[in-house]
DNA sequence: GTCTATACGTGGATAGAC
DNA sequence: GTCTATCCACGTATAGAC
């Protein structure tokens, strides 16, 4: 029996960056064979269940990085604002500045959406309770912590898109910039001083 | 030679309608075959270059609509903010409260996306150009009022992501209802009084 | 302008050797 | 655990009659 050609985390590393690249629906069998080295055979035997199983494997995978990147930062014990800095670094780095798609955007856009439903479900709201709980550890009312986190996660999704849809990767350079100022900041006391965003 | 079954516009209509459902590569032939009863040939009658052409004149033909939905509305001589509110309702009707999918969306995700890039990023700046325009004439700064025009497409298309990948429409509301209250807001005097936005 | 019938590639998936 | 060879269904696209 010859000797395994990649490791595990490494074939979903792979997986991942295809289905990101190509979308899920995008990336056939012999592109994925082609970008893994592996036959098709090769990849029925670590995912028996065909294509399907890739792309839950694969979110499972993501699942996993989620935490280390959005939890693990939040056990230090530095300030709020420096958590949620090192954070956005993260995510920065992740979509390479607007240039990479998000992988749970194309599961949500793939025809067998379906089968992904609850785990993609789950990822989102792993990512906006990470905010979420940063926000509330910053002074902020969980409500509003919540809200900010759910608006952080909307943002950079649709970011994403408008870079893929008008090639401009200054509109995600944009919104992370604004997100480092907005998301924990202090709630205004007076209702009648609306949000400065876009100054 | 039998009459036409179907009317361009209501064909235009009808694949739109699709390609928002199952996506662009998610909608094969025979989807399109059977959601508009005609046959492939008939199809290849009217778009001799066959899905991609399909694409891009459903795309010319949603760029029909967004001047009709956006921009006739400002003509009128409401107050902006009633401007606004109308665009607002216009989105959120068309998105059916985030039920349904971006066009947009859609094809920046297909597989010849390629093909797409030209028309879709005319889209998205006509989309950004008449928010922007409205936010002058209601008295922002031209760079704010881009600014600020460039975040309502971000949050309506990062929104409908998260409405799709969680379900949960609620995302979708929240952002429209912020959005009504920020995009023209008037810039804070001071630059230390930051968003209310999650109030 | 529509149809039936068909061509041809490629998709996902399997069998069985090594 | 990987390979070669192969299967079948379905994808897009075309031919030609009415």
């Amino acid at each position: 029996m010859p000797a395994p050609l990649m490791s595990k985390p490494d074939l979903l590393g792979r997986l991942m960056d295809l289905f990101r690249e190509k979308g899920f629906d995008g990336a056939s069998l012999s592109d994925i064979s082609e970008s893994t080295g592996l036959g098709k055979s090769s990849l029925y035997h670590h995912f028996p269940n065909g294509k399907e199983e890739m792309g839950l494997k694969v979110l499972a995978h993501l699942e996993e990085q989620l935490e280390a990147a959005l939890f693990e930062p939040m056990l230090s014990s530095d300030k709020p604002k420096k958590k949620l800095d090192r954070m956005l670094d993260t995510i920065d780095s992740f979509y390479e500045s607007g240039k990479k798609a998000c992988l749970l955007e194309r599961l949500c856009a793939s025809a067998d959406a379906r089968s992904f439903r609850r785990p993609l479900g789950r990822a989102f709201s792993r990512w906006m309770d990470a905010v979420e709980t940063l926000g509330v550890e910053a002074g902020l009312p969980r409500p509003i912590a919540r809200r900010r986190a759910e608006d952080m996660v909307v943002r950079i999704e649709g970011a994403l898109v408008v870079c893929a849809g008008t090639g401009d990767t200054g509109v995600f350079a944009r919104a992370i910039r604004d997100l480092r100022d907005t998301v924990l900041a202090p709630v205004a006391a007076t209702a009648s001083a609306k949000s400065t965003r876009g100054a």
